[in-house]
DNA sequence: ATATTATTGCAACATTGTTGCATTAACAAA
DNA sequence: TTTGTTAATGCAACAATGTTGCAATAATAT
């Protein structure tokens, strides 16, 4: 009945098993994943291109975040809809396991001029992570 | 006579005019600059390859610092060797002029939990310059 | 001027990301 | 349940980016 138009160009969104078994993987992952780990952990569900146009739309929709490594390394996490939910929180980049996690808790706090305007920032933090310490 | 050693491994570095050049082409720029930029604006003074390598040994020498946009793309901005100077420092990114700079006069502050080391960080921030403001 | 070896260019390759198009499959409506 | 529409996919082909090996070159100490 109701139709779900939830982009601004009223195109519908399907769900479709690519891109609900990404998602899933993503939920269950402790960390960001690159796309590359994401095509091993799907396990040829579906081709690499369509990781790729998955992504994209996950992003659209608001259901994942883009993440980029202090080494320019792409990664995406499931987004915590939850009370303290922000795009712009910290993520840590653990030079062990070479893992990437948000740390929604955690504000930075910067005081630029006000001829800058402020739209979004990433910020990651490189060190050892808790568990490898 | 006196031997410049200046990296662990005691392996002299050589001034080349395709290292001179790129670092001249960084020290006058006014943001930062990604492999694809030096490749135009160096003018063919060197391979693409060697681009890649001469950059790397800047970064080591630590003459020439690494950043990485919210997108993803890894640029390099010469170091400001003044009393502030720090890696560790916010950069901005300008979405309309696309340029990269360094905010070397403003220091983020977070409170991660103690059982974390924090080695390093990168802190881009994405919006709107001052000059396209 | 010479010997040593850091650096370069080139070719070849690997990885990552993009695009066009015919086919498939999700979903709304009948 | 069946059908029509079209979002999504797979594939191939391409573009961009980054890496490696090796012979030739050139920067530097002597």
């Amino acid at each position: 009945m109701q139709q779900c138009c939830n982009n601004i160009f009223m195109k519908q969104f399907r769900n479709t098993t690519a891109k609900t078994t990404i998602l899933n993987v993503l939920k269950n992952a402790e960390a960001a994943l690159s796309h590359a780990e994401l095509l091993t952990l799907t396990n040829g569900v579906c081709d690499r291109v369509t990781i790729y146009r998955v992504l994209e739309r996950l992003v659209n929709e608001d259901n994942v975040h883009k993440v980029v490594t202090s080494d320019g390394i792409i990664k995406y996490a499931a987004c915590n809809h939850s009370a303290h939910h922000s795009h712009d929180h910290v993520h840590f980049n653990c030079e062990k396991c070479k893992t990437t996690t948000c740390i929604e808790m955690v504000l930075p706090v910067i005081q630029l001029s006000n001829d800058y305007t402020v739209k979004s920032f990433n910020f990651t933090v490189t060190g050892i992570c808790p568990k490898c310490n």
